[in-house]
DNA sequence: GAGTGGTCTAGACCACTCC
DNA sequence: GAGTGGTCTAGACCACTCC
């Protein structure tokens, strides 16, 4: 009857899974074996607990660890459930400009073009959730791989926030990190479109002609207030994401 | 003492919190102040069985749902610590075209140019890592957004693991749909990269002039063999990623 | 050996659903 | 009222770390 506790006599020395373990596994293997398709009601804690001659806050620990991860549903009450099938988001991964330049072995280096005070315009206002006019800082980087323009940045960012953002220096960092690094419970959202390049991003990306461009409008958010609005430009003929 | 266990006076209908979440609020609570800052070591679990009164499994759940979220880090026979900041990866979804589509409250519509068999070719061959003149399905489909053609999408397919897919009906469904849907543990990669429109994609996308494009790459993968690769190509004046 | 966290038990009381 | 899952307890044994 207690089939479970199983010694692994093949590797002596491994320790035995803990029984909520071995509890996971076996709901886990009934399901991808199609014992339990999707929608089926599991036998109730109490019959596992006859069943496996486990006591019932194992096999409940079990249980809740299956259902938090997205494996299950249990209704109070009712019983538990085979979780329906989940079509998993396909999601990328917008990693700093900095690390996708070292992670291809090469180096990075920022040149900032200015880091200012100015008196914010409309359009940019709309974006930060200011009043056109208000003081706001404004920074732009050229970030570079290897001596070549890879990346604009072009950003805004709220002074209420990040009162020291013009004095720092961002040699050794980037505003991304420096950003992250102050404020962590920070949330972002994006916009990426492609666009071709204009006269003043040929110009700081050294780029000799019209040229495909990655866009991001990337804005970072401390819960519903907007500390800082970045426009990313990524020439497409030297750079991609992955 | 047992100054947990406290009733909310001001909703008296609303149930009270369960212990163990009590437990977790006032953990949270200590670390968002500073009281409690990164690398610190906590109270013991007998010691906060202890000062709150409570059991030590009930105490022992909270530490440990803390730890499955990230918020401490526990080591047996030393202690429990609140973890090191962790900047949180910024990811972006790749929503189906359909989805987006009909987010926008427009009407979704694929031509089919072509569902067919064909010999791969050498390029192809190496991205689906099949051999050259292998047979593989290919499908190439233009997304219309209330008419208006928003993506082309060139997709090749392993026969090995869809033998169906060129009878499949592409009427209802998209074919990241119907992949997702016969393989609930698929995985997949994606490149993007912005390029200017060619000949093939201004005939497809019904564009008059040259224009800049997001090129999303992706490989869906069924553990590590590949089932298909498609090539996504959208108008950078027509529709964004969110 | 003292202190830590990891697991497990047998029992309890409860809210909820279904009949 | 019978059956379900949600929570909580008091106690136990254990592996591990540090001294």
């Amino acid at each position: 009857m207690p089939y479970f506790r199983t010694q692994n006599d093949d590797h002596p020395y491994s320790p035995p899974k803990p029984l909520y373990e071995q509890v996971k596994s076996y709901v886990l293997k009934n399901m991808e074996s199609g014992e339990w398709p999707a929608y089926f009601q599991l036998p109730s804690e109490h019959t596992l607990v006859r069943e496996m001659g486990i006591s019932r806050m194992t096999i409940h620990r079990a249980l809740r660890e299956l259902t938090q991860a997205g494996y299950l549903e249990r209704i109070q009450g009712v019983g538990t459930f085979v979780a329906a099938p989940k079509k998993q988001p396909k999601k990328i991964e917008l990693r700093e400009i900095d690390d996708i330049i070292r992670s291809h072995g090469a180096r990075h280096q920022c040149d900032v073009h200015f880091l200012q005070v100015e008196p914010i315009e409309p359009d940019a206002a709309a974006m930060m959730a200011m009043t056109a006019g208000e003081e706001v800082y404004r920074s732009y980087f050229v970030h570079r791989e290897n001596g070549l323009p890879v990346m604009v940045e072009d950003r805004y960012v709220h002074p209420k926030f990040m009162p020291e953002y013009i004095e720092t220096d961002f040699a050794d960092t980037t505003a991304d990190t420096h950003i992250s690094k102050k404020f962590t419970q920070l949330s972002h959202s994006h916009v990426i479109q492609a666009a071709v390049s204009n006269a003043e991003i040929n110009h700081f990306l050294e780029l000799e002609t019209t040229t495909a461009c990655i866009v991001i409008n990337r804005k970072s958010w401390l819960g519903d207030e907007i500390v800082s609005v970045a426009r990313l430009v990524l020439p497409g003929n030297r750079i991609q994401l992955t």
